[in-house]
DNA sequence: GCATCCACACTTTTT
DNA sequence: GTGTGGATGC
C-alpha cells in the first residue's frame, strides 16, 4: 500500500500493528486521522478483514463523513465499513431490534430539549430551573449507565431530593411511548446485547474490529457499550489524546484512556508525538502549561515545522481594546497576502462573541460565529420538524406538546395534560388520544378539530409529494407556521425555507421522513460553507479537531479562564481546554489579556490568568505597558476553603516560586497546614 | 388561556 | 447589558 510510505515509523506501528488491543496516543497535529483511515484500508487490503466486519466510532458526524470519504480515497471498499458516532451506531442498531429493546418501530429520538420538554409536562408542579436540573442530571446519570433503581443513583439525590423517582417515572413515559433520549441510544444497545445472548452472539461474530476515535472524552456507558460489542476474537484500537479530554463536565471519563491497558490486558500502545501542524514555538508554549497537570500519561509533540514566531501576549484595556487588536493583526495579515478564514477568535464562553461581531464589522471584516444557534435547534426548525415527527410517530408526545397550540388553537397547558391522562388511562397513542377525548369547552374542542384536520392532511400528503423538501414547504402553509413567523421575522422565513431545501434529496415516503428526522437531530452541526472567506469566532469546546493557521486565544483572565471556582481536577481540565486552544494554531499564535473587563453593566478589575503566569516569559513576545502584566495565583492571601479532614480555614501566606506555588492554611480547629494545590486534591475554595 | 411586566442570572455542550 | 422564567391580571 503506497499510503503507508508516506508514514512516519510510529504511524506506520499503528497502522499495521496486529495486537488484540491498541491503545493509539495521538498528540495535536500528530496525524491521527491519516492513521485511523489507512489502518482500515490496511485491515481490508492486507489483513483480509471484510469491510462489513469493522466498525468505527468518531464523536462527530463530520469526524465520520470525513473519515470515511478519505478511507474509500484509500481503498474504495471502505465504502461498506460502518463508519459512525455512537450515538448513530446505537440508533443504528435499536432500529434493527426495536423490539427487543421494547421500541415501537418508528420511535423518536429525543435532544436534550425533547427530553426536557418531556419532563415540564411529566411534572408541571415543578418550575423550570428545576426541569433544567432534573434533565441535566437524567442525561449525566445516562453518561454513567446509571438507571433509577442502581445503587450509585444516590450520589445525584443530594443535587435533587427524591431525583430517583423522577428519573424513574421520566424513563417509564419513553418505556411507554416507546421513545428514546440521547443517553438510551447507548444503554438500550447494551441491554439488548445482555438480555439477547443470540444477538449478542451475532454482534460478536459480525465485528471483528472496532475503532474508537477521541477516546479521552469517551464516558462511562460509551465503554460499557464497547465492552459488550466486543467478543473475544474482536480486536480493538482506541484513539485519543488524554491532554485534550475537555468534556467531563457531560460525562467524559479520562480514566477510559488512562486505565485502557489495565482494562484490555496485553495492550499495545503507541504514541504519535510528532506534529505536522505548529511551529515548535507554539508547541513550546503549549507544553509549558499542560506539563503542570499531575493527572496525565506524559508526552510531548516534537514539531515538523522548527522555529516559527514567538507567540504574542498582547495585553490590552478591555474587551474593544482586544477586538480592535485583533482586527488590526488581521487587516496587516491580509495585505501581507493571507486570507480571512486562515483566522480564527477563540473563547472560553459564547458571550464573548458579541464585541468582536460588533468591532469587526465596523472594519468591513467579514465574520462567522460558529455554534451559538445551531440550525436544527432554532424554534421554527423544531416546530417544523415537530409536525413532522408527530405524522411520522403518533406516540411522540414530546412534538405534540410542541405544536397542538402552535399557532394558537386555544389548547394550553391543562387540556394537554389532560390529554396526556387519556391517553395514558386509554393506552392509546397521544394522537388518538386528540381524536376521541372529549371536552366540555366547545372552543377546546374546535381547537383539537383544527389540530387533527391539519394532522389528517398532512398525512395524506406526505406521499403524494414529489420529494420531503416539497412536503415540507406545504407543511408551512397547511400549518399556519408559514403565517406564524412570516410577518415578524425574516430571518425564520429564510430558515424554514433552508430547512426545505435540505430535504430535498429526501424521498417523500415514511422511510425518507424517518431518515431526515433521525438526521436533524443526530447530525446538526452547522456544515461549513467552504466557498467563503470569512474570519471564525468561536468557542475552544468547539474548535476541537480544528486548525487555523492565525489564531487568537482571547479574554485570558483569572475567573473568566479558568474559572476560579473550580476544584484540582478541574482546574485540569481548564487546562487541557487551554491546550487545546494553542495546538490549533498553525502559524501565528496571539493571546489577549484584558486588564478590564465588563461585567453585569459594572467595569471590574481583572487579574491575568493561572495559564499565563505558567508560560516562561523567554517564550513569549510580550505586548504590553511596563507593570501591565501582574504575576498572579489564583491562591490569595484571605482566600476561604475547605480540606477533607481539617475543615475550613483561610489561606495565611502564598509563596509563588515560579513554576509551583505554595499556600499556608490556618484553619478553624487551630490548624496550620502548608499545601502546594498543585499535587492536593483534598482542598478546596469555597466562596466566603 | 394569554399578554405583560419585573426580577434575576449569566461556562463549556461532539450526540 | 440582555434574555428568560414566573407572577400577576384580564
Amino acid at each position: 500500500m503506497t499510503a503507508l510510505d508516506e508514514l512516519n515509523p510510529a504511524q506506520r506501528e499503528a497502522v499495521t500493528c496486529n495486537a488484540s488491543n491498541l491503545l493509539i496516543l495521538a498528540g495535536a497535529g500528530s496525524g491521527k486521522t491519516r492513521v485511523i483511515t489507512c489502518k482500515i484500508a490496511w485491515l481490508i487490503a492486507h489483513e483480509h478483514i471484510s469491510p462489513y466486519a469493522i466498525l468505527a466510532v468518531t464523536f462527530t458526524n463530520k469526524a465520520a463523513r470525513e473519515m470515511q470519504e478519505r478511507a474509500i480515497a484509500l481503498e474504495p471498499a471502505c465504502e461498506q465499513v460502518q463508519i459512525r458516532t455512537f450515538h448513530s451506531f446505537g440508533a443504528w442498531f435499536l432500529r434493527q431490534h426495536a423490539p427487543f429493546a421494547g421500541l415501537k418501530p418508528t420511535f423518536s429520538i429525543y435532544d436534550d430539549e425533547d427530553s426536557e420538554n418531556l419532563i415540564e409536562s411529566l411534572f408541571p408542579t415543578l418550575n423550570s430551573q428545576q426541569h433544567k436540573n432534573i434533565a441535566r442530571l437524567i442525561a449525566r446519570a445516562k453518561d454513567y449507565a446509571l438507571l433509577p433503581d442502581s445503587p450509585g443513583i444516590s450520589r445525584f439525590e443530594k443535587y435533587f431530593p427524591d431525583f430517583s423517582r423522577y428519573y424513574a417515572e421520566y424513563n417509564q413515559k419513553l418505556a411507554e411511548t416507546g421513545n428514546v433520549d440521547f443517553g438510551d441510544l447507548i444503554l438500550k444497545p447494551i441491554e439488548v446485547l445482555e438480555h439477547y445472548p443470540e444477538i449478542q452472539q451475532r454482534t460478536h461474530e459480525r465485528f471483528s474490529y472496532i475503532l474508537v476515535d477521541e477516546y479521552q472524552d469517551s464516558n462511562i456507558a460509551q465503554f460499557q457499550l464497547l465492552k459488550t460489542l466486543a467478543g473475544p476474537q474482536t480486536k480493538i484500537c482506541v484513539v485519543g489524546d488524554d491532554d485534550q479530554s475537555i468534556y467531563k463536565f457531560r460525562g467524559a471519563e479520562v480514566n477510559n484512556i488512562l486505565e485502557f491497558p489495565q482494562t484490555f490486558p496485553n495492550t499495545t500502545i503507541i504514541k504519535l508525538v510528532t506534529n505536522y501542524r505548529s511551529y515548535q514555538t507554539i508547541l513550546d508554549t503549549a507544553h509549558a502549561v499542560v506539563s503542570n497537570n499531575v493527572n496525565r500519561m506524559g508526552k510531548e509533540l516534537v514539531a515538523v515545522r522548527k522555529g516559527g514566531l514567538k507567540p504574542v501576549l498582547k495585553v490590552v484595556n478591555n474587551d474593544t481594546e482586544e477586538a480592535d487588536f485583533c482586527a488590526s493583526v488581521i487587516d496587516k495579515e491580509i495585505q501581507n497576502g493571507r486570507r480571512y478564514s486562515d483566522f480564527a477568535i477563540l473563547y472560553r464562553t459564547n458571550a464573548q462573541s458579541r464585541v468582536f461581531e460588533q468591532v469587526f464589522t465596523q472594519h468591513y471584516i467579514p465574520f462567522k460565529v460558529v455554534g451559538a444557534l445551531r440550525f436544527f435547534e432554532r424554534e421554527e426548525v423544531k416546530d417544523a420538524l415537530a409536525y413532522a415527527a408527530c405524522i411520522y410517530n403518533p406516540n411522540d408526545i414530546v412534538a405534540c406538546k410542541r405544536i397542538i397550540n402552535k399557532p394558537a388553537r386555544g389548547i394550553g397547558a391543562v387540556t394537554f395534560s389532560r390529554l396526556l391522562a387519556y391517553s395514558d388511562e386509554h393506552k392509546i397513542p397521544i394522537l388518538e388520544a386528540c381524536r376521541k377525548c372529549v371536552f366540555s369547552s366547545k372552543k377546546i374542542m374546535q381547537g383539537i378539530e383544527q389540530f387533527i384536520t391539519i394532522i389528517n392532511k398532512l398525512q395524506s400528503l406526505l406521499e403524494q409529494s414529489e420529494n420531503l423538501g416539497l412536503f415540507f414547504k406545504k407543511l408551512f402553509t397547511i400549518t399556519g407556521i408559514d403565517d406564524l413567523y412570516n410577518q415578524e421575522d425574516n430571518e425564520k422565513q429564510k430558515n424554514l425555507e433552508e430547512l426545505a431545501s435540505s430535504a430535498y434529496t429526501y424521498p417523500a415516503t415514511q422511510e425518507g421522513l424517518q431518515q431526515f428526522l433521525e438526521f436533524s437531530v443526530l447530525d446538526k452541526q452547522e456544515k461549513n460553507s467552504p466557498s467563503h472567506d470569512y474570519v471564525t469566532l468561536i468557542t475552544i469546546h468547539n474548535t476541537k479537531g480544528l486548525e487555523y493557521p492565525c489564531v487568537f486565544v482571547t479574554g485570558l483572565e483569572q475567573g473568566l479562564f479558568p474559572r476560579t471556582d473550580k476544584f484540582d481536577d478541574e482546574l485540569e481540565e481548564e487546562r487541557r481546554l487551554f491546550y487545546v486552544a494553542l495546538t490549533r494554531a498553525k502559524d501565528l499564535l496571539f493571546l489577549t489579556y484584558r486588564k478590564y473587563t465588563y461585567s453585569r453593566g459594572y467595569i471590574q478589575e481583572t487579574q491575568p490568568s493561572l495559564f499565563l503566569s505558567e508560560i516562561p516569559e523567554k517564550l513569549l513576545s510580550i505586548d504590553a505597558e511596563k507593570n501591565q502584566l501582574k504575576k498572579q495565583s489564583e491562591w490569595q492571601k484571605g482566600t476561604k476553603v475547605y480540606h477533607d479532614e481539617y475543615g475550613t480555614g483561610w489561606v495565611k501566606r502564598v509563596e509563588n516560586t515560579g513554576a509551583q506555588t505554595v499556600i499556608y492554611v490556618t484553619f478553624e480547629n487551630g490548624f496550620e497546614k502548608t499545601f502546594i494545590p498543585k499535587y492536593t486534591n483534598s482542598l478546596m475554595k469555597i466562596k466566603d
